[in-house]
DNA sequence: CAAGAATGTCACAATATCGTCATAAGTCCC
DNA sequence: GGGACTTATGACGATATTGTGACATTCTTG
């Protein structure tokens, strides 16, 4: 899967340089220099990374950053802030706001990337390794290949997907509508009981044992609130 | 909770800076200068983060940070790596090592802070947020898992739901009216006394211990006037 | 184009949880 | 100690939520 990245950026040579790098590793890039314009653009284009220039039109990039991590929908959004202000004040404030990283131009195309790189790597680990693992189940997400124990495991598509997104989020809690949301996509409508029958689909291939016998169940039911990806068992004698 | 900070370095006023700094700031620092050191280290003392220079002792930083990303039981530490090389190529291999940041000397310890932050604040989420905890309970809200004294404890959702809110407001009292409010919502109607049945739900749930026994209740009860989470022992010798 | 796979919905079964009540057990004040 | 209250507890029917199998439809892929 390719990673998609918003340039938010005003300086045409700068969007240009960037962008034409971006490509070259591989990204997709959604461009603005609007600030107004680029909180819209996260929004809707649900990008994996943001690019945020400190000096734009509209809104200015500490002000954008703020939004994004206040709204819901971006609080996680993993933001890499681009600046000619090189004032350490600046920088802290910066991070301070919610940034995960900080350049100060002039800077490197190739550093850029490598910082990217860092940040989807820790974020989205299926973006940039390829690799995810968890209690024993092990994706490889660029061969499409899902084993559990050593043993390969067959999934449809929607299954595959459900699964890498619970690997890249171990442990934590997603409702119906935000599985939806992450797996389905923003504008699909379907029912959100539909997401049971995949949670059904998905722990009866991954808990299949080699015998027909049952592994342990690491998809956790949450009553009231969704499912989880977990490796505690539910019940714990003693 | 504290944050763990394992500093690797081997300049004795880079040492004195730093943990200074860190240790105002709140962090627990664990030094060493040593790069086997550090990987021994960063297995016994599960430090939350680790900063690595370049230039140490026995092993570069670069082949410390590739060994912790080796070892399984490092291979998700944080690592912020220091140096007072700034090549753009060095940068980049630190990155591409698997460092989640980069900084070069001299570098300001407030900025070090910041991006320690930063990293942190994505990795840990348990160190900055969705954690409550109070006198031997842990809850992890985006998990939606409860701990007591390191056992998992079994809550249905109203149960979560309450002893969420007295988490949040250790120590105060709460009426019956105010926990309907909060906990079921306010245009609910339900009996008053629904509460106290729910409160010994929780307090049932909350207070067995491993062998059937009780541990100490937490949940004080107010007379005509609520409840409250509270670790004073129930009886006061007045 | 046809066979097979994947998908989304539904109806119904299986559980878990909820709210209420009756009754027991405390607590306070005189 | 005896009311007058207030809270604790166990039981139970009512509800809400989730699990499951079947099925029609759409998508893939030879």
């Amino acid at each position: 899967m390719r990673a998609k990245i918003l340039l938010v950026e005003d300086d045409a040579s700068l969007i240009e340089l960037v962008t034409y790098n971006l490509e070259k590793e591989g990204f997709d890039v959604v461009r603005t220099g609007d600030g107004e314009e680029a909180l819209t653009l996260a929004e809707e284009e649900k990008p994996d990374l943001v690019i945020l220039d400190w000096m734009i039109a509209n809104l200015s990039g500490i002000e954008v950053c703020r939004r994004l991590r206040r709204a819901p929908a971006t609080a996680n959004l993993p933001i890499v802030m681009l600046t000619a202000r090189g004032d350490e004040a600046d920088r802290i404030r910066g991070l301070e706001t919610g940034a995960d990283d900080y350049m100060t131009k002039p800077f490197s195309p190739r550093e850029l990337i490598a910082r990217i790189r860092a940040v989807l790597r820790r974020l989205r680990p299926a973006l940039s390794g390829g690799q995810l693992e968890f209690a024993g189940i092990a994706m490889d997400t660029t061969a499409h290949r899902v084993m559990r124990d050593g043993r390969t495991v067959q999934l449809g598509p929607t299954e595959f997907r459900l699964l890498r997104h619970f690997l890249e989020h171990p442990g934590r809690v997603f409702s119906r509508e935000q599985l939806l949301d992450a797996v389905w996509g923003r504008d699909v409508y379907v029912e959100q009981r539909t997401v049971d029958v995949h949670i059904r689909r998905l722990r009866k291939a991954v808990n299949a044992g080699p015998t027909g016998d049952e592994l342990p169940d690491l998809i956790r039911t949450v009553r009231s609130a969704g499912y989880s990806l977990d490796a505690t068992p539910a019940v714990q004698a003693a």
